[in-house]
DNA sequence: AACGGGCTCAACCGCTCTATT
DNA sequence: AAATAGAGCGGTTGAGCCCGT
């Protein structure tokens, strides 16, 4: 199988950008020829145009041929594109068979100029599809220690106990055993949302990542209704509060809705093994953060310990078993990149 | 207004694959 | 079976644009 020599070497062969003359040419000879190229080595000379065979292929599949789509991707087609990548791999032509009216160059062209780099941003490797390994990871906790006002002074003091929490993910652990000290177990494992059930908490870079780095195929794989409720009185102390999901009250929750969620998180009746749920007034309004730093205070220090104490599993692939998970996702991170 | 850095994307380069001789 | 021709693919480049200083 000896390489060709290709025309493009020949001598007075025109490169670089196309006119409009030179458009007009090539599509005029190719509609002359009922949109069937015999041959593109020999077409230039044909259509009498003074560009490489190849040169002529490739404007015409890229730019020219009538069916291409021109504009900026959908949702819908940027979250299958990152499904087809973790499939295929950096297969451009078969991911854009995938895709009507895009070419494999205008899907490779905008995954390394945007799909890439916002998937570096929400800490995932563009290669592998898998969350970056710690080290790689910018240190949410760090950078939220920094600015305390971001997480819940309970969080924040507990991870300065701990020297830093320096990952995404072990700040999605580290919420996760405060819910479950909160609720004595009962919710256990269910902290961490999935993206589809808490895609609207991402109006910042922190809660993206929380979500990114702990959500599908991470820490834990669902989000319950109260979970959620309870997520929300944790984040109502953050400076960055986010939107409240439509399904959630809005705003703070007040004591008696703390009432109900505890009562709906308890151990049902019969679990064996479950400590008991604390009494209610460990979590108090959310006007009071001092209140509630210092009833979850003793608890959260003792989950935190028990967290050091256990290996930290590390995720693996992202789930890509729906499409959702995926858009969710970018329709989550509208963040300026 | 001028400059420089970053970004985008059309186009090129060089390799592999498949069909043909 | 080996050589050759041609097409297709993925990686890379660079001109032009945009935006901040």
């Amino acid at each position: 199988m000896g390489r060709s020599p290709c025309c493009c070497h020949d001598a007075g062969v025109k490169k670089g950008p196309w006119t409009e003359e030179e458009d007009r040419t090539l599509v005029e000879h190719i509609q002359r020829h009922g949109g069937h190229v015999g041959s593109w080595r020999n077409l230039p000379k044909a259509a009498g145009l003074n560009r490489c065979g190849k040169s002529c292929r490739l404007r015409w599949t890229n730019y020219l041929r009538p069916d291409i789509k021109r504009g900026n991707f959908t949702g819908d087609e940027e979250a299958l594109i990152i499904r087809l990548h973790a499939e295929l791999g950096n297969k451009w032509s078969t991911i854009a068979t995938h895709l009507d009216g895009r070419t494999d160059n205008e899907i490779k062209n905008y995954w390394n100029t945007h799909i890439r780099k916002k998937l570096l941003r929400m800490r995932i490797d563009p290669v592998t599809h898998q969350r970056l390994p710690p080290d790689d990871v910018l240190s949410l906790g760090g950078a939220l220690a920094a600015s305390p006002a971001g997480l819940p002074e309970v969080l924040v003091s507990a991870a300065a106990s701990l020297g830093g929490l320096n990952t995404a993910l072990m700040q999605a652990q580290a919420l996760q055993l405060l819910l479950q000290a909160i609720t004595g177990g009962a919710a256990a494992g269910s902290l961490v949302p999935s993206a589809s059930s808490f895609n609207s908490a991402s109006s910042s870079a922190a809660a993206d990542d929380a979500i990114l780095c702990a959500g599908r195929g991470g820490v834990v794989p669902s989000f319950g209704h109260q979970d959620h409720q309870m997520m929300n009185l944790l984040l109502s102390h953050a400076s960055y509060t986010p939107p409240r999901p439509a399904d959630c009250h809005g705003g703070n929750i007040i004591a008696s809705e703390v009432q109900q969620l505890m009562n709906a998180s308890a151990p049902v009746a019969g679990a064996t093994a479950e400590p008991p749920p604390p009494p209610a007034a460990a979590l108090v309004p959310a006007s009071c953060p001092e209140e509630v730093a210092s009833a979850a205070d003793r608890p959260v220090h003792q989950a935190f310990a028990d967290l050091l104490s256990e290996p930290i599993e590390m995720p693996g692939m992202c789930s890509l078993e729906d499409d959702l998970f995926w858009r969710d996702i970018l329709e989550s991170s509208s963040l300026p990149l």
